[in-house]
DNA sequence: CTTGACACCTAGCATCACATAGTATAGTTT
DNA sequence: AAACTATACTATGTGATGCTAGGTGTCAAG
């Protein structure tokens, strides 16, 4: 996979990921890669705007520190953000589940 | 969920379900609310465009059929449409384990 | 004869992941 | 010292895509 197609549920994953602490895009790239064995590994170019929008939408605060000469913003979940995760995990449970019950009727184009 | 967030998944959908056997877009519509259990609920509108990109892309041939004065255009996979299925079905296997992978390391916020 | 189910179509919109490019610092290599 | 790599963030543009909203026409039921 490598990378693409994140198909709208890269905000699940970002919430995922600050649920277990607040954490700076450049760690959260990190994070998710390590996390899904390399399957997510995300270009900033997609992570940061994805972030920038959830801090608007007031999923998440962001707060400017400094370590090592180096400027990070640090993304933490907002109340509303953690009521989001729930949401879009119970979301993204149901979408799973209704596309493995689609395919569930379609067998694999096995060599009977 | 009610018919929104398809995500780049609707063609392997669309795929799974002419697997089983030609259909029309109506019925296909309908095939699919069945089978997810009144999950995916497509508009009209969602699901034309995308048959006649699948068709546009060699995945399918249609044939316009007239049934009771009221004309149909029946889908068929092709070769080309066997394989897309194959390989979207198995990138759908892979990305859904690895959005697993991500959120079980976030545990659901129970009270313990 | 109007309503609703059937059956198709398209233009246009908003979202989103991504590419691309730019800024800046720290550490390592040459 | 220069070049390069990794870290870290920002801004802009683009292509794909799902969906809204509108339109056409047939047929059966009330």
């Amino acid at each position: 996979m490598r990378g693409q197609a994140l198909k709208g549920h890269l905000d699940l994953l970002l919430l995922a990921i600050l649920a277990d602490g607040a954490q700076h895009g450049y760690a959260i790239i990190d994070e998710l890669r390590k996390r899904s064995e390399d399957a997510f590994d995300l270009p900033e170019g997609t992570v940061y705007p994805a972030l920038h929008r959830l801090a608007k939408g007031g999923y998440l605060s962001s707060e400017w520190t400094e370590v090592q000469g180096r400027r990070r913003r640090i993304y933490q979940l907002t109340d509303s953000g953690r009521g989001a995760l729930g949401e879009q995990r119970k979301a993204w449970d149901e979408f799973s589940d209704a596309v493995a019950t689609v395919l569930k009727g379609t067998p694999w184009p096995t060599t009977p």
